[in-house]
DNA sequence: GTTTTTTGTTACCGGTTCGTAACCCACCCG
DNA sequence: CGGGTGGGTTACGAACCGGTAACAAAAAAC
C-alpha cells in the first residue's frame, strides 16, 4: 500500500483528502505544520507529499527546500494563489507539481497517481543481495534458509541505504541523510546504530565483515561470498 | 442481504419506503435526521443510502457532502423540487440519482436495483485466508472444521481489513481508518481491539501467532502454512 | 425495565529503541 | 615518546511501545 503524507493546517480540508486518498487505496499519514511534516517524513519515508502553501511555523516552500535538501520525494504544492511567480517560485523549490484551489479531491487522486507513474512508483518492498534479502515492510532481514531478524527502523533503514548501494562506499553523510532524513544526526549516532546492526548480523567469525568500514570515508556492504570460485 | 439506509423526516413516507423495500428483500436501516443518518452510516456501513433533500437539523445536501468526503456509497436523493439548479446542486454534492415526489415505491425499489447494478454491487460477504474464514455478514470467523466464533462489529472489521491484506503488513494508521472511518480512534483502542481478537481466535500455544506484531510499525495476518514458496 | 455485551479509558509492567557519554585501542604524525 | 584522531565497545537511562488487566460508559439484548 503506497504511504502518502498530506500535509495542511486546514483540518477540514485534510480530512476530507485524508478519506479521499484512503479510499482511493493509499495509506495516509497527516501533518498540520511544517515541522509535523518534517518530522513524519524523517520517521515513515512517505512516497510522496501533498503540501499546502500556507503553514503555520514553517511554510510550504520553506518545507520543500529543506525535504529536497536530501531527499527526492516527489512533492505536490496546494495552493491558493496561481500568479506565474508563485508556480515558479514552487517549482524553483523542488515541487514536481501544482495544485491550485479550489479543486476535487478526485483530481487530486488522479494527479498523485499520475506523478507515482511518473516517478517510477514503489520501491520494492524486499531488497536482496547476495544470499540476504531485507524486508522493508516487516523491518526483517534474512540469510537465505535462516529464520529471520528483526531490525528497528533505522536499523532497517541504514541497512535498505546499504542493500541499494551493495558494493559501493555510502559516505558517512550520506548515510546519515538516507537514515535520519532532514533532521540529520551525529555520527555517534551512526556508530552506534551500526554497531547495533553488526551485532545483529553477526555470522561465524572469520567471515569478512558484512558491513566493512572504509576509515574517513564510510560504509560498504560486502556481498556475501554466492559463487566464490574465482582466486 | 442488500442494507440500505432510508433518511427521510416524513415518519409516514419513511415506513411505507421501509416496509416496500423490505419486502424486495433489502435489510433496511432508518434515519429520520441529518445527524443519525451520519451516524448511522459509520455504524452499519450501508451499501446504499436514499436520502430526502429536507431534513431537520442538517438537510440533506449537507449530509450528501459529507458522506462523499468518505465514502464513495451510491446516494439516492428524494425531493419535492425539480428546478435544475437544484438537481445541478445534489449532482454536485456526489449523488448519483434523484427522485423528485411523488413516486410509486415500486419505482423507488426499481431505481435502487438499477443503481445498486451500476456501482458494482456488493463485496464478497465471506472471505478466505488460508484455513480461515470469515463472514462479515454474521461476524463470525471459523478455522476449517472447527466451531464459529462469534465477534463483534469492531473485531470484525479489523479481522476484515487484516484479510483483505493478508501477509501484508497494515499500519496501526491505516488499520484505525479502515476500522473506525473518519472519525479515527486512538492507539490505546486499537491496541485494545487486537487484544481481544487474539484472545478469542487464540490457538495452540507455539504456533506462530496469526495476527502478528510488527513493532513500530503495525500487525500482519500470518496465513497459516499452505503453500510457502517464496519469490 | 434489567442484564449482558461491547467499547472506551486508564494504569501498570516489561521490553525495546535510541541518544549520550565514557572508555579503549590502533594508527598516524612529529 | 605523547598527543590526536577515528572507530569499536560498553554502559546507562529516558522515552516509547505493546501486552495485560480492571473498570466505566455506552449499546444491545432480553
Amino acid at each position: 500500500m503506497t504511504k502518502i503524507l498530506i500535509v495542511d493546517d486546514d483540518l477540514a480540508l485534510a480530512d476530507v483528502l485524508a478519506f479521499t486518498f484512503r479510499r482511493a487505496g493509499f495509506d495516509v499519514l497527516l501533518a498540520h505544520d511544517g515541522k509535523d511534516a518534517l518530522d513524519q517524513y524523517a520517521r515513515e519515508l512517505p512516497e510522496l507529499i501533498v503540501l499546502d502553501w500556507m503553514l503555520p511555523s514553517l511554510d510550504g516552500l520553506q518545507v520543500c527546500k529543506r525535504l529536497r535538501s536530501n531527499s527526492d520525494v516527489p512533492i505536490i504544492m496546494l495552493t491558493v494563489r496561481y500568479n506565474d511567480d508563485d508556480v515558479v517560485a514552487a517549482l524553483e523549490a523542488g515541487a514536481d507539481e501544482y495544485i491550485t484551489k479550489p479543486f476535487s479531491p478526485r483530481q487530486a487522486v488522479a494527479r498523485v497517481r499520475a506523478l507515482l507513474r511518473r516517478t517510477g512508483g514503489t520501491p520494492p518492498e524486499v531488497l536482496h543481495a547476495g544470499t540476504l534479502s531485507l524486508d522493508m515492510e516487516r523491518y526483517e532481514v534474512k540469510r537465505a534458509g535462516e529464520t529471520a531478524i528483526r531490525l528497528s527502523r533505522l536499523e532497517a533503514r541504514c541497512l535498505q541505504a546499504l542493500f541499494q548501494n551493495a558494493g559501493h562506499v555510502l559516505t558517512t553523510q550520506g548515510l546519515i541523510a538516507r537514515i535520519w532524513g532532514p533532521e540529520g544526526a551525529t555520527q555517534e549516532m551512526l556508530k552506534q546504530l551500526i554497531y547495533r546492526l553488526r551485532n545483529k548480523l553477526d555470522s561465524e567469525p572469520g567471515m569478512p565483515a558484512l558491513i566493512e568500514t572504509i576509515p574517513n570515508q564510510g560504509y560498504v556492504l560486502n556481498l556475501p561470498p554466492e559463487n566464490d570460485a574465482l582466486h
